[in-house]
DNA sequence: GCTAAGTGGAGGTATGTCCTCCGCTTATCG
DNA sequence: CGATAAGCGGAGGACATACCTCCACTTAGC
């Protein structure tokens, strides 16, 4: 890790410093994991064992943070996308892909906050999201193509989609972390082709509309 | 509307107190149904146009106000669920009893929040859910004995299951607020006995589970 | 052993919620 | 009408978080 001083040159940190710095983001990924995204730059510090006054050298705001320790969980869930993309059968590929989701959700709370939340300020994550927004769409034409997913759903309805499940996970994750197959089952039967009596009544949201409903979910969650 | 001195005795209001008791009920109701549960007296007394002192006099905690706004619109929903008993068809019966409480959360944000929270505080609701749940017990066994709603659902499941749907609806609320009817459909349309390529994972929930889910849910929104 | 880099954590600022208190107003009744 | 108890408003105290800064002290590294 390196600090940027005022001449833009970058300057190594002292070993300790590093040190600190890498028990920090640590601490932040542990803490991410259990208990989401809103924690207090205050709790990573007294969790990496450190003072307050480290983190907010090393980390001018909580952004920072989560960009760090998210970006390379983002980019694991591109491969994953690739990945499902490559699958035979299209609709296999989806589940797949949102399987992995899941899992990964369901292990660490963050990333579900991160996946479904705004990104303002956080350009790490903002980047990676533009980069794996086009396999998703991807995924989810090819699936349709295939005659599989049903064709009155939309690449936007995943968006709300994965939104109920994740509300399912976290509501039983102190119970039965596992359980969001459950609900995801259900939601997966309802999105084959054979599954619709009649079409989908609504439409999918726009993608900014999409942007704006959870800009708003944030505003209102304060 | 009476107050309780202390010797048990009911006692009058003054009229101009009994008219400002009506407002603040009517500022919460209004308070409840756009902003949800989670409003402080304050809030309350600022829109009834009454001073703080006002509302704390009447109301000595938010559940009894909780209470007396919600405690009708569960009666409601009580007489709903003994209706959806009578439709012929078990599965319209049931379809019927959740598109009405889903039409009651979208219209009131309160309503979601009262349903789906603990209701610990507030007699009346934790009363009104009593009697409420034989009847919703009934009305999923019966879809399910008509072999229309798939038999690996549980009556517990309705919980979560009403949740995600719920998440949806919240999501899309100050964008589309109607379109919560499409992510509804996915779900019924998952929930259909003809539905299920193979049987669920996991299991339902049993109720304590839930309850405790439920309690940690509001211990974490904290 | 000197010095610049780094540290800890007390504590200031800001925000928000809950609730009380008391000087003033007003309904009600004789 | 005038007396009086009931009711009112809303400033502000008590408390809880969250965010961030500052500076006396410690330590790495030459």
């Amino acid at each position: 890790m390196t600090v940027r001083d005022d001449t833009g040159v970058k300057k190594p940190l002292r070993a300790d410093a590093e040190r600190n710095r890498r028990r920090i983001v640590d601490a932040a990924r542990e803490l991410f994991a259990s208990r989401g995204i809103d924690i207090t730059l205050d709790d990573v510090a007294a969790h990496a064992k450190v003072g307050v006054g480290t983190v907010y050298r090393r980390f001018s705001c909580k952004e920072e943070l989560i960009d760090g320790v998210f970006e390379q969980r983002l980019e694991d869930m591109l491969a994953c996308a690739e990945e499902s993309l490559l699958v035979e059968d299209p609709w296999d590929g989806l589940v797949l892909f949102l399987t992995k989701l899941f899992e990964g959700i369901s292990a660490d709370k963050g990333l579900g906050d991160v996946v479904l939340g705004t990104d303002e300020g956080c350009n790490g994550i903002a980047r990676m999201r533009e980069r794996i927004d086009p396999f998703v769409e991807r995924i989810v034409t090819r699936a349709k193509d295939s005659g599989r997913l049903r064709a009155d759903v939309e690449v936007n309805d995943l968006f709300p989609l994965i939104g109920m499940v994740n509300a399912a996970s976290e509501f039983m994750s102190c119970v039965e972390p596992a359980n969001w197959k459950r609900y995801f089952a259900i939601v997966m039967d309802g999105l084959r082709a054979d599954s619709g009596m009649s079409a989908l009544p609504g439409r999918a949201l726009t993608t900014d509309e999409i942007t704006a409903a959870k800009a708003e979910m944030h505003r209102r969650r304060r």
